[in-house]
DNA sequence: GTCTATAAATGGATAGAC
DNA sequence: GTCTATCCATTTATAGAC
């Protein structure tokens, strides 16, 4: 059963963390949901820190896999579309990450060079994405538009959320489909007619659904 | 000297929440670092959630003076600079406030109003702005894109000395100058090609200096 | 207005029995 | 592996003297 308490820990500090923020999580509040100890948590994990790291394992996995690319071809719309689902839809997961993010940062440096390279990544590949549409043609962006764009998503993608709970938006998947849609009317005034106009059909479908 | 000392406390307040961030800071490090009891500062103040309170209506205010545009005409590019300059400074003087924005606000409803208020407000101002210049002809943007130019502007300014911390930027100034030139950016492809020529000029000089 | 002293509560963490 | 009991440190907050 260790491996189960274990990983149970873990389960229960991201719900928690998540539907709370993460200042407002005790170990004695993730023992007593799952009705265990809080000697017994502190036997799996040496403190509170231990189980934002491991949490920031599996958050650092997904987010890996969410900024893979297709290999070998250009992008198009449909692709970015799935790919910014799959960074926003992990983003969601391990909010409690974003929402107190600089604070949970400057506890712990190997969480802040972490997530410097997953940045750094996840900048690297939008560029390549945007300097690719550029010269296949699909858009048009001087280099320094080009940079500012993949700020602007990057950005984007890191703070919605944070934006939204701001705002007082409480709908979960609404709350991805406006930050999907908001990311996609940056890039659309960079798109040629065509291309655009594609978009913007594509953006009609998705709010409909 | 009760004036003086309420006075103090707030400083001595903004100062250590911007520097050190305001979960990191106790009643009792205010009280510290300015070599007087707690006692007395409970005396002048109710709470730490008082101070913030305090210090809140000093930043609304601020914000909402930032956010006064020029009367009676449409503002040019260099009307907006100055624009940004003020709301970009007024949130890096109370950065406390941002760096833990959803934390704060979520445990006080009075904020939480506020706050959103003053993202209205923004809003607004902002759309305003693009509205005049579709207007004027220097810029062309569908509705559409109009909104989303707002709501992504609203979104770098709220969010990017957040942005830049995490990228692990130190240099105060460099991190104002920079958000800046990335809201200009924004705008940048949205312009006609005359007033585009023009804020790349503007934009050289800025980052000159 | 300001201080000292201290209460009251919380949260993190450990020792030792089972 | 898990629990009970408990300790320690921190933080908020107040009472009462000056």
């Amino acid at each position: 059963m260790a491996r189960n308490t274990r990983q149970r820990i873990l389960d229960a500090s991201l719900a928690l963390f998540n539907a709370q923020g993460e200042p407002n999580v005790t170990t004695n509040h993730i023992a007593d949901e799952l009705e265990i100890s809080p000697g017994n948590l502190y036997y799996h994990f040496r403190n509170k820190e231990d189980i934002i790291e491991h949490l920031f394992v599996g958050y650092e996995e997904r987010i890996d896999a969410a900024m893979q690319m297709p290999e070998g071809r250009l992008p198009n719309l449909e692709d970015i579309w799935l790919q910014l689902h799959l960074a926003f839809e992990c983003v969601s997961d391990y909010r409690f990450l974003y929402r107190d993010l600089v604070d949970i940062l400057s506890r712990s440096r190997k969480l802040r060079l972490h997530f410097a390279r997953i940045l750094k990544r996840g900048r690297e590949g939008i560029t390549d994405v945007i300097r690719g549409l550029v010269q296949a043609g699909v858009m048009r962006a001087s280099a320094a538009e080009a940079e500012a764009t993949a700020t602007n998503i990057l950005l984007t993608i890191t703070f919605w959320l944070n934006y939204a709970a701001v705002r007082g938006d409480r709908d979960e998947n609404r709350m991805i489909r406006q930050g999907i849609q908001q990311v996609m009317m940056l890039i659309a005034p960079l798109l040629r007619d065509a291309e655009r106009l594609h978009l913007h059909h594509l953006s009609e479908a998705y709010e409909a659904q």
